[in-house]
DNA sequence: ACCTAGAATGGATTCATTCCATAAAACACT
DNA sequence: AGTGTTTTATGGAATGAATCCATTCTAGGT
């Protein structure tokens, strides 16, 4: 049995935030607990989720908290059309989503292509590319 | 010179309505328009587009008639994130889109695998995948 | 313990879009 | 052409998601 009351690992919520030069809040904390519970949750998911641990913390709090874990790279926005942002741990593998048109279930998709996939295009204006975003879009079985 | 003053076009605004069964009003008709003039226009501008044609429009007429076109399979509609929604004569080729972080600029990218791409996944958890929609991210030239 | 830049709060505000009730117009049928 | 039924347009209010702002609070350096 390893004790970890003391330790210091590294991809705990407040070593990121050091590890990142943000400070060390509770909302921010509470933030990447829910994200780590809820896989592509929405900012109303995390405020519930964050109120339900801290008591409670203003909507705002959690808006600005996301916009600084995501500035600062440690989580990922997600759009899908049709649906408010969702967010996700960063995990920097470029991975793909798999979106249900029906109840908007969404499911992570590696990228057949490689790392960073498709970024070559015929015909790219004179476009810099940095990021190819795919979405696949269906119905989950549930749905079907 | 060809005379088409009475000729029925089947690309013209008011045969495509009647084409996919829906009635030809002067909004929809100018909306089509419109369409054809700004490539993947967002609400605001189909609207003033729209609104100068024909003198006045209502707001909602012209949300109502995206819906209805976009319903009829006559118009694609699309989100990128960050960005309201935008909108385009239908083409049924599925291509993709780059679009640049900087200014919103979106440009047209055929898809480089053929006419529906990258439609199988490693692992797609049962889904039913009817469509893969990419983005391509970056800077365009003016930006750049 | 103290200071100060940075973060949280509560409240108002924006933007894109949708909802709703009423008035107007399109098309089918005399 | 006139009538009737259904669909569409209008104006105005309402919504959901997110942002802005002024004030109060706090994390972390000295
Ligand atoms: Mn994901
Ligand atoms: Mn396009
Ligand atoms: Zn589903
Ligand atoms: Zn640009």
């Amino acid at each position: 049995m390893t004790d970890t009351t003391h330790a210091h690992r590294i991809d705990e919520p407040s070593a990121l935030l050091r590890a990142a030069g943000l400070r060390v809040t509770a909302p921010r904390v509470a933030v990447l607990a829910a994200l780590r519970e809820h896989r592509h949750a929405d900012a109303d998911t995390l405020i519930a989720t964050t109120r339900a641990r801290l008591g409670s913390v203003s909507t705002q709090a959690v808006y600005d908290v996301l916009k600084a874990l995501v500035d600062a790279g440690l989580v990922r926005r997600i759009e899908p059309a049709g649906s408010p942002a969702r967010y996700e741990p960063h995990t920097h593998d470029n991975h793909h989503h798999l979106v249900c048109r029906t109840c908007g279930r969404i499911e992570d998709v590696d990228c057949a292509a490689g790392r960073r996939p498709c970024l070559d295009v015929v015909d790219d204006f004179g476009f810099t590319i940095d990021e190819a975003e795919v979405v696949y879009w269906g119905q989950c079985p549930d749905c079907a």
